[in-house]
DNA sequence: TAGATTGTTAATCGATTAACAATC
DNA sequence: TAGATTGTTAATCGATTAACAATC
């Protein structure tokens, strides 16, 4: 039996949740509340006990919710109770950053392969990894069962290298290159574009 | 006078229809319409329209809208007729990738400055930069007038930066810092965090 | 002209909020 | 117990879509 549908827009705001509820843990807090997090995140209380009581009854009338429990609870909505084998593809500023990334711990994700097209980039190393070839991309990825990469090419490789990780058997892409990319429909991708969010900003701006 | 508030939440699709418009122009494209743009896009045609037609009559019946004009008017609506300065806050890797980022050519914005709090790292050059002092960063962007900005240090530092250049004047910051910011109600703040992302995937994978 | 596509209205759909009984 | 806070319902609010007259 499958449960009913989540709607994406609830999905987007729990990892959001549990970023608080670790950084609360990490200040050895135990309890906190709806209004609480509310607070801290600028979303009101009842939305978040809303979007909370569609997966279960985490919390308890009176206390709030169990700050360890939440986060359990969370992690294993968000399939991040285990760790995800991330591919990175481009070994440029952005790639370099990526991969050494220290934020991924914790956070249900790890780095483990980087790869470019660049012969003289092929075979350095870069942190704890040697730079692959990007030639064997879609088999490296297949035979390692990765499903989580990181586009880090210009823009105007990114569709290629899109469709060669999906013919990998890529399900989810994190795209650095800022152009839209074409993927099947049971592919997710999610774009990070600096000039995007600092447009959205300038619109309020004189 | 005042014009009418647009919902942030169109707000923030105009910097993707001008994202997609920019691309059609380098492919010398001269027209499209609501209906292409929407599938390069994956939103409606009528959101499109009812969005645009928000801010003025930029298209024509039975031909769409000229690609040249609207961008130049989403460029304008957005504030980005311009070109902004930005300080960049930490000279780590993501700093780095971020000063010497080209994707904000044509974009809208510059990166003019970029500070850290590392001895060995004032001083030092990144792309055509040379770091300086963070110890300098209220006054510095006081001086200079900036009022974007980039976050790119440790979470624990972000707060304690982001109020130093609240109290320089900056009104626009991009945190790449896995922190939430309280910054006061004028000053707008947008995160990019590649955890969040790739959880709101893993979401939806086994 | 005929075909295409806009801008806009009204209808629909979905998300957020307010309120409160339940209960820790 | 009294106070606090949950989970949930119903009401409100806002966003999206469908449809079409206008018109290029």
């Amino acid at each position: 039996m499958t449960g009913k549908t989540i709607p994406d827009i609830i999905v987007s705001r729990l990892p959001l949740y549990l970023r608080s509820l670790q950084r609360m843990d990490e200040e050895n807090r135990k309890v906190t509340s709806s209004q609480e997090l509310g607070e801290r995140l600028g979303i009101s209380a009842a939305q978040i006990r809303k979007d909370l009581s569609q997966f279960g009854e985490f919390g308890k009338q009176g206390t709030g919710y169990n700050i360890n429990f939440l986060i359990e609870q969370l992690c294993r909505i968000l399939h991040v109770d285990q760790e995800w084998d991330v591919a990175v593809i481009g070994a440029g500023d952005i790639g370099n950053a990526v991969a050494r990334y220290k934020g991924f711990k914790n956070r249900g994700f790890r780095v483990v392969m980087i790869f470019d097209d660049d012969p003289d980039k092929i075979g350095t190393q870069i942190g704890e990894f040697t730079v692959s070839d990007a030639n064997d991309l879609t088999e490296s990825i297949r035979n390692a069962q990765i499903q989580v990469a990181m586009i880090a090419v210009p823009g105007s490789n990114a569709q290629n290298v899109a469709d060669r990780l999906v013919e990998g058997g890529i399900k989810a892409i994190l795209n650095y290159a800022p152009i839209n990319l074409n993927v099947p429909e049971d592919v997710n991708v999610q774009y990070i574009d600096p000039s995007i969010h600092l447009q959205r900003m300038t619109y309020y701006l004189e």
